[in-house]
DNA sequence: AATTCCGTCAACCGCCGTTGA
DNA sequence: CTCAACGGCGGTTGACGGAAT
């Protein structure tokens, strides 16, 4: 069943926009916005499709565009988020204030791709393209596969993430919505802050997922011995009503909808008998002892100290971002591969996606140092063991390790600091 | 000076997912 | 449930200008 095209193209004027036709279309949008552009040329007196008015618009008439040579830090930028992302613009762009994706797309593909090539790195990979050289040497068993395990989880992050960024001042619409069906819905969740996420410091999570069969959606008690609970039905649970109630979006944290959506997500529906009374939490500084600084239950008041927030509200917002974030933004496979690691983790009280930033920079190097706060993930620590002094480690291994660190560190210190310093969050 | 080559980037194309009738 | 309409996205094209020959 073939589309139809988006318009009719007979008459139309296609190429280049003179300055003309850049003026109808400024002066139209500002005065009436862009409701339908596929009715907006006519309206405009424009022999376009609405399509290239949408594209001439987006990507150069907006003001909100950032024009112009790209910065060190927005080459950086570029890099490390292509490197997690690959060849998602959109979802890169939102990383880089008033950069429109198409802007990036070019650079990268004129500037940034052939430098890295020049460089003897993979602009694809992003690794170096003789790299073979530290891999299962020493009979560890190779990293690649938790590097891609965790760049999974990494890439699902950072994608919802972008897309987050854009609805991040919806939020605050949504969490009545949300809480409303949510208790209709006997899940428990997360209260949604009474602040903006402007503010929000680090998304850099403390994530943990809790659950206890003691617990119904009215109690507000914020400690509870937590057993460990099928996550993906309870995240599916999330996916689920969160279907229910998305309506449509809006790019670039524009005005209007009060949604939260996940185009990438195929996570519909409940499993079938699956109702999860549960509740999702947040880990504090120990998360050993199973405190939760932050759970709110249906219809519990995220301002109560008592019942609640016990941690700073910037901190707490942070969290919640990224936990809504994974939530909203993961797919199918990276939800699958997750929550497998997560099956296979014997933890009392908090699943092991505690601080996973840093966990994610330690096993992608395979660092030993690592396993001083992430002990948690036995295969980890045995491969760990089995390097021993790492003296079969090469010199050469050992810099590149070093590097590679500093590189990936590069990436996340990005990736935290991101959205105070691009100012969408 | 003429021609060719190459880099840049705005714009187009076609596919996809979502929405609503 | 179906399907057309729509917007979003990534890949690609082609016009243009400057550098190289």
């Amino acid at each position: 069943m073939g589309r139809s095209p988006c318009c009719e193209k007979v008459g139309l004027k296609k190429g280049p926009w003179t300055p003309e036709e850049d003026q109808k279309l400024l002066a139209y949008i500002e005065k009436h916005g862009h409701g339908s552009w596929r009715a907006l040329p006519a309206k405009a007196g424009l022999q376009r499709c609405g399509k290239s008015c949408r594209l001439r618009w987006t990507n150069y008439l907006r003001p909100d565009i950032k024009r112009g040579k790209f910065s060190l830090q927005e080459e950086q930028t570029i890099i490390q988020l292509h490197a997690l992302l690959g060849n998602r613009w959109s979802a890169i762009a939102t990383h880089l204030h008033k950069r429109t994706d198409n802007e990036i797309k070019n650079y990268w593909n004129t500037h940034l791709k052939k430098r890295l090539a020049k460089m003897g790195i993979d602009p694809v990979t992003h690794k170096p393209k003789s790299d073979n050289l530290c891999s299962s040497v020493d009979g560890r068993p190779n990293n690649d596969a938790n590097l891609s395990h965790m760049a999974q989880w990494e890439s699902a992050r950072l994608e919802a993430e972008a897309r987050l960024a854009g609805e991040a001042t919806k939020l605050q619409h949504l969490s009545n919505s949300l809480l409303h069906q949510v208790s209709n819905a006997h899940v428990g969740l997360m209260g949604l802050g009474s602040s903006t996420s402007a503010t929000s410091s680090s998304s850099t999570s403390s994530i943990a997922l809790y659950n206890n069969s003691n617990i119904n959606h009215t109690n507000n008690n914020n400690k509870f011995g937590a057993t460990r609970l099928p996550c993906l039905d309870v995240l599916k649970a999330w996916q689920g009503f969160r279907s229910t109630t998305k309506s449509t979006t809006t790019k670039g944290g524009g005005s209007g909808g009060v949604v939260l959506e996940s185009p990438t997500s195929t996570l519909t529906a409940f499993p079938e008998n699956s109702m999860p009374i549960a509740a999702f939490g947040f880990a504090g500084e120990n998360p050993n002892n199973a405190t939760v600084v932050s759970m709110e239950f249906i219809g519990g008041n995220s301002s109560n100290s008592e019942g609640g927030m016990d941690c700073g509200e910037e901190e707490l917002v942070g969290y919640k971002e990224s936990m809504e974030a994974v939530l909203i933004g993961i797919d199918d496979s990276a939800w699958t591969s997750a929550m497998e690691s997560v099956k296979s983790e014997e933890r009392e009280n908090v699943v092991p996606m505690t601080n996973f930033m840093d966990g994610f920079t330690d096993l992608l190097l395979g660092s030993s140092t690592a396993d001083h706060h992430h002990n948690h993930n036995p295969e980890r620590n045995n491969s760990s063991d089995q390097s021993g002094g790492n003296s079969d480690h090469s010199d050469e291994c050992d810099e590149f390790d070093q590097e590679n660190k500093n590189y990936w560190n590069n990436i996340l210190n990005l990736v935290n600091s991101s959205p105070s310093d691009s100012g969408v969050f």
